[in-house]
DNA sequence: TAGGTTTGTTTCAAACTTGAACCAAGCCCG
DNA sequence: CGGGCTTGGTTCAAGTTTGAAACAAACCTA
């Protein structure tokens, strides 16, 4: 079968997603890297921490919610941890596990930061989109992200929605 | 000034956004990384060669277009160049200047890659949308992209858009 | 036209990411 | 029980990105 190339519409927001989401993630990261002294997802890592019971997670489920590899997580947690704003537990139901949990220096390094971030978030994405496009924007991301979790984004056959093991976070 | 967090709807469209573009860029690279061995930025870079005149484009446009800083384009215009896939050229009138030029070996490698990454962008990204998401997500992007175009995301007080200098081609 | 500033590009070290390989520990089933 | 397969996590080398510093050529301007 012969190549269904983009049509111009196609093209330009391509391009114009492109462009957007590279100056974004970038603004975003220099940004934190100032103020907080790390990257974005290392700020991420952090504030899903603290939103999870007893702001602890197991490394398995911090990276999927992240959508990161282990490998990728297991490396930012090691800084964080050297940074003492995080702190590597066993877990008590399962030897293999490891559990990240957020120390009180790094929930306040959190709270410390967040209103800068936050700041930069509405000022660069939010104050420049209608209440409407805001909504666009959260459908047309479910829809993106849902295509790319089910199937063969990261081809592990076995790992299907409705079979989902969701391992409890030993609290 | 008290922080104005994020209400539940741009919670929820900045969480979706941030795992979409993840996974989505991720795809990316993982197909391009596959099928013709370089990520997806460095593809990027062969394609706006090859619609540019000529095929060949100053180091500092070339950044400009991929909105990436020079150091990191110096880096990847390096590797593909000792792939044979480009090559730089001195800039005739302007010695400081360096112009990257697609080789034919180049752009065989575009036409032989193109396909695999255009059917992966569709797959992923516009079979997804609606023709109304497609208009919809240009939009967002477009605005996104403008406002950290133009004040202080990379500051430097005089590169003002009405003063825009673009240094032609040299062509 | 000399000297200072700006512009175009590269370099360098430190940080980060990737993917494959590895090592346990759980799981399964004979 | 006792292998063999799966899962959770880390490790390692190679590749990439970052930001600041270095350099050189071009552009003032007095």
């Amino acid at each position: 079968m012969t190549t269904r190339w983009l049509t111009p519409e196609e093209q330009r927001a391509w391009r114009a997603y492109i462009a957007a989401s590279l100056l974004l993630e970038d603004a975003i990261d220099r940004q934190l890297q100032q103020d907080a002294g790390m990257p974005h997802l290392y700020y991420s890592i952090l504030s899903v921490l603290s939103e999870s019971p007893e702001r602890r997670l197991r490394m398995t489920d911090l990276a999927e919610r992240l959508k990161i590899t282990r490998s990728r997580l297991t490396y930012a947690v090691t800084r964080l941890e050297k940074d003492g704003l995080l702190r590597r537990e066993a877990c008590r139901y399962d030897k293999r596990g490891s559990i990240a949990a957020l120390t009180d220096e790094g929930f306040a390094m959190l709270e410390r930061a967040a209103p800068g971030h936050v700041d930069t978030v509405r000022s660069f994405l939010f104050d420049r989109l209608s209440e409407e496009q805001v909504g666009q924007l959260e459908e047309i991301s479910a829809a993106i992200a849902q295509g790319l979790q089910e199937d063969g984004a990261r081809p592990t056959a076995d790992e299907v929605p409705w079979r989902r093991r969701s391992s409890p976070t030993c609290s």
